[in-house]
DNA sequence: TAAAATAAAATTGCACACAATATAAATCTT
DNA sequence: AAGATTTATATTGTGTGCAATTTTATTTTA
């Protein structure tokens, strides 16, 4: 068993798979205005509202550098608000707005047309989700 | 159960997954002077030391938009040379040299020090390779 | 309290990743 | 055989993703 081949590895399938279901997820965001980044996104605004960009690199294990731009760009859309904070200028706050909070009606059935896009059985996913999660 | 909470999502973990996957070998691929996509094409090469840039798109489920700059990149670091067909002009194809050949040995240890930094035993690894794989 | 250390975002630079398009060559079709 | 179609790469444009650095603000420390 050559350890340097290709087939012999856990990380390829982990790595193609992972692109894989982004890129399933594109036919159901485009039409939101959406891309799979900004979606997980927008799940954090829809359940909190409201939070930092350092709380949310840390929710989504991503950086500043991923987020600021990405951010910028769904204020451009009108989706969430950035802020200074008042108490802490360091901080910056983003905010839903009202056309956010409106898009969540319109990604309500997203969840639903994935899981028709996977072929696991739910004990498959549980199953699949605790390797992932004993993998981090 | 909200199915738009980011902790009820399959893809999430999947995605935070791979991306730390990436970035646990980067210490390890650095001083072979290789990125993880540069890596997994080595894999390729030294394999089968010569494929077409369609074939390699192929394995690694990667299209030239991706390819044809890592492979330039590649090629500038003589690991590679990218020779167009005679038979037919269309076709690049594209052959380790044998600095390509010779950086093997370096990176010889990789899988192992790797396998350091995994907490699956072998039984979860390959149960996880057969979800990931039907996942495709 | 002034200087040093720390912290939060933003910026910069590099490397994918991929859709869409372009280019060029080979093949098919009539 | 000329034109249409298909095929193999390359190019373009957009969007991450992250390390490293910078900027600005806060906190700690001497």
């Amino acid at each position: 068993m050559d350890p340097l081949k290709l087939e012999n590895q856990l990380c390829f399938p982990l790595y193609v798979a992972a692109k894989e279901i982004v890129r399933k997820y594109r036919p159901f965001l485009d039409p939101l205005g959406l891309t799979y980044t900004q979606y997980i996104a927008m799940m954090v605004f829809w359940e909190h509202k409201s939070v930092t960009v350092g709380r949310l690199g840390d929710l989504l294990c991503l950086d500043s550098g991923t987020l600021t731009p990405m951010l910028k760009k769904m204020e451009a859309a009108g989706l969430v608000k950035r802020c200074r904070g008042s108490k802490d200028e360091r901080v910056v706050t983003v905010t839903i707005t009202e056309k956010g909070e409106a898009l969540r009606e319109k990604a309500q059935d997203v969840p639903t047309k994935m899981a028709g896009c996977v072929s696991l059985t739910q004990e498959e996913a549980v199953q699949l989700l605790a390797l992932l999660k004993k993998l981090n």
